[in-house]
Parts: structure tokens; C-alpha cells; sequence
DNA sequence: CTAATTTATTTGGTTGTCCAAATAAACTAT
DNA sequence: ATAGTTTATTTGGACAACCAAATAAATTAG
């Protein structure tokens, strides 16, 4: 009973959060209901229920809105989530195109101690395996003025800032090319034939393919 | 909804199953209620729906016993449970006094597959951080005809059998010691003051405490 | 500005897990 | 074997999440 008293809410926040996120028009009741695939008197109810709890405010426009507190358990839920995948992945090898359900379920363990265990455990991701943010323990999202490395300017500077991939064995290469958050990367040239780059490192020109610089995020140096 | 349904019947299907296991005396409704805590009408209600899924069996007695197909499901719940407590010990750092309560959440995580990575992940052990064996994904239990080294008989030979400490610390000075499963060992002495015991191992001798004797399993030579 | 449509809310009802209290059945001990 | 106790079952009801269908309110269109 008192383990799962939170799903539902949960679900509801996290679905909440998400819209939130991805749409600039208003959540109202029937979008809700209709992302979460339940009866709108069912979405109504719950939306009550949370707004006694001040998770939710109601707007005078009838859209539903997340409080700062219930905007605060979302991102708990999606770093949770996050935090899972990257460990699926990461450690059980799981393909990043397998692991959402699973982490649908693992999202709802009720620990705050075990997320910050697992995401020490797996360094400090910053992104998960489909490079999303992972929020911090605060609930604070890397914000993203970063590009991929892959999108920047021939002949700038730019500082690494972080891995929209965090395979194991993308970090391992990385780390052989000594490549970390910080390092200073300018694009000397980009192949026709294959897409793949010149960078130029510490001095020294190295190629990567498409695929590596895409999964590298730079901020412009200043 | 569809996560969590079978959290009640698992939590039904395990209770009966370690109560079988440690009282030899039948499992009625009082003695089920009483071990979960809730009222024997709820209960009884319970059993009835599991006789009809068949994953019980009311007795004559009545007496609640689990049929096979219940039992396999009650051992792929504690093979689960006890998994992920060595997951939380091992490769969180959790101390094994820590780890009931969260793996009592993640042993409803609805995966075969993902428990089977887990075991390969932690690779494939045979106990749990408090000693209990875990089943394999047939269900089966290593039978324990081992005895802890602790509680030996001097100048018998033994084989090792497992290890009833999972901890990395543990097996890594055990692997110092060259202790391995297959290992032979004699007790050679045991020390009154601190209980420490004098091992002959390849014919040499090492001194190992009680601690660490009790969580070598061990089965006599042949 | 009314009619049609969409959106929001209410009503009445189902299901699953749970309980307290009443009753029935089965032991237990003299 | 009968009173007393323990165990088993039934009854009636609470509560949470859900739904379909009816109604009310708001929006949009003609």
C-alpha cells in the first residue's frame, strides 16, 4: 500500500512537467487526460487532489499549472528516470532505444539517498543515453547554451562542456584523445566525403567521425 | 495501474513463502495476517483469488500452501530481492543492514530480462549480502548441505563451497588468501582469546577471524 | 446573437485492497 | 461433553483510482 501511493501522482506530475515542456499552449483538463490516456473526469478528480496538496495550481483560465513544490517532484521524477537509464545502458547494456520502459518503473523508487548513490555511482552523468539533461539534486538542469560540436564554426575556439553520450566506451575514446569538459577544441576542417572533422587539441590535429562530434557539446570560448 | 497491480500478490506469494520456509508448522489465515499485518478477512479474501490463478492451494486443513507455479513466482521475487541487495551493497556501498526496505521496492521491478543482466552484472552470485542463497532464473536454490567454516570440525578437510559475505572488501582478501570455491581447507587450531582460527590452506597455514570463518561456506571432502 | 461544437463538471457506478465487528466452526481443557 | 477459547468466515462498509454518460458552461461559427 504505502509504496505505491505515489505512482499515480507521480505520473501525473511527471506527465504535467512534460507537456509543460515540449507545448506552449495551455494543459487543461481534456490535454491531460489525453496524454495520460484517462477518462477527464479521472484527470479532474486527481487534479483537485493535488491542488489541495499545492503540487498544482489551477489557472483562471482553467489550464493546469505546476506549483514551484510540484515542479520541484517532477524533476526529482525525471532525474530519477534518467538516472536509471543512464545505468541500464551504461551498465547493463541495455540498447537506449530499450531501457524507457523499464525506467518507467524503476522512477518510482522512493529513495532520495539511492538516486544520489546511483548517480555517483555512474560519475555524475549529465545527460542521459538519448541526451537528455539529467537534473542535479537541487533539481537544477544543466542549461543547455551548448551546441554540438558538430553544428560549430571552422577556426573558432571552443570549450568542452559536456557529452550528449555517455557510453562507456564513447568516454574511453574521448579520454585516449584527451578530450574532457573543458578542453579547448577548434575545428580545423570538415571531410566532404565522410562528414568527419579535424580538430585541432592541446596543439595537435586529430579526426573524428560525424557521429563523435555530434555527441560533444561546446560552448564558444571566450 | 498495470505496474503495479501484481504488488499485492507478490507481496501474498513471498510472505507464504518465507513463512514455509522457517516455520514447520502449517500456514493458516491468522498466521499469514499476523505475518503481513493485516486484518484475516482481507486475507482470506486474497487467498481465495490466488487459489482461483492457482498459485495456492487450500489444504484440508486449511492450511495455505503455495502450488508449484506459486512457488516459482515467490523464487523469482526473492531472486530479485536478493539480487538487488547485493547490487546496493556492492556497488552502492550500502552496509547490509541498509538494504531490506529499497529491495523490498525493486523486487517488483516486472523485468526477467533485467534481472538476468543484474546477475551478470554483479556476477552471478550465489548469496546475498546477509548469506541467504539466491535462486537461479530456473528457480533453483543452491542446496545448502555447506556448513560455515566457523562451525568445523579441527583437522577434517573441507572444500569450499561459497561465500556468504558478497562484499568486494571480503572477496578480494579472500582471493589474497587464495581461497576460492573448491578450495581445500583444514582447521588447524582455534584460538580461545579473540576465536580466530589457524587455516592450512596449500599447506600453508593463515590465521583468518571468526568473522571472516563464518562466511566461508563449506562442504566436508570427500 | 443564437446554434453548434467543444470543454468542463457532475453523477452514478465498478473494481481492488483494506478494515471492524458479528457469527460460525473448530479446537482445548477440565 | 460442555464451557471457553481460538480460528475461520461472513457481512457491511471505507477509500482510491478509474470510467461512461449526462449535464453545464464556454467557445466558435454562421
Amino acid at each position: 500500500m504505502s509504496h505505491f501511493v505515489n505512482h499515480f501522482e507521480e505520473n501525473y506530475l511527471k506527465e504535467l512537467y512534460k507537456l509543460g515542456q515540449k507545448e506552449i499552449k495551455k494543459v487543461n483538463n481534456i490535454a491531460l487526460a489525453k496524454a495520460m490516456e484517462l477518462n477527464p473526469a479521472t484527470v479532474l478528480e486527481m487534479v483537485r487532489k493535488l491542488t489541495e496538496k499545492k503540487l498544482v495550481a489551477l489557472q483562471p483560465d482553467k489550464s493546469i499549472a505546476l506549483t514551484e513544490k510540484g515542479r520541484k517532484k517532477a524533476l526529482m521524477i525525471v532525474r530519477k528516470h534518467r538516472l536509471w537509464e543512464v545505468f541500464l545502458v551504461n551498465k547493463l547494456h541495455y540498447k537506449w532505444s530499450e531501457v524507457h520502459q523499464l525506467a518507467e518503473q524503476l522512477e518510482h523508487i522512493d529513495s532520495e539517498d539511492l538516486v544520489n548513490r546511483l548517480e555517483e555511482f555512474l560519475e555524475f552523468p549529465a545527460f542521459d543515453p538519448h541526451g537528455d539533461p539529467i537534473p542535479d539534486k537541487n533539481g537544477k538542469i544543466k542549461k543547455n547554451s551548448s551546441i554540438a560540436l558538430s553544428t560549430a564554426s571552422k577556426d573558432k575556439t571552443y570549450l568542452v562542456q559536456s557529452f550528449a553520450d555517455t557510453a562507456d566506451s564513447f568516454l574511453d575514446y574521448l579520454a585516449a584523445l584527451n578530450i574532457q569538459p573543458g578542453t579547448k577544441i577548434k575545428i580545423v576542417d570538415q571531410l566532404q566525403y565522410d562528414n568527419s572533422f579535424t580538430l585541432n587539441i592541446n596543439k595537435k590535429n586529430v579526426q573524428v567521425s560525424q557521429k563523435v562530434a555530434s555527441n560533444i557539446l561546446v560552448q564558444p570560448a571566450t
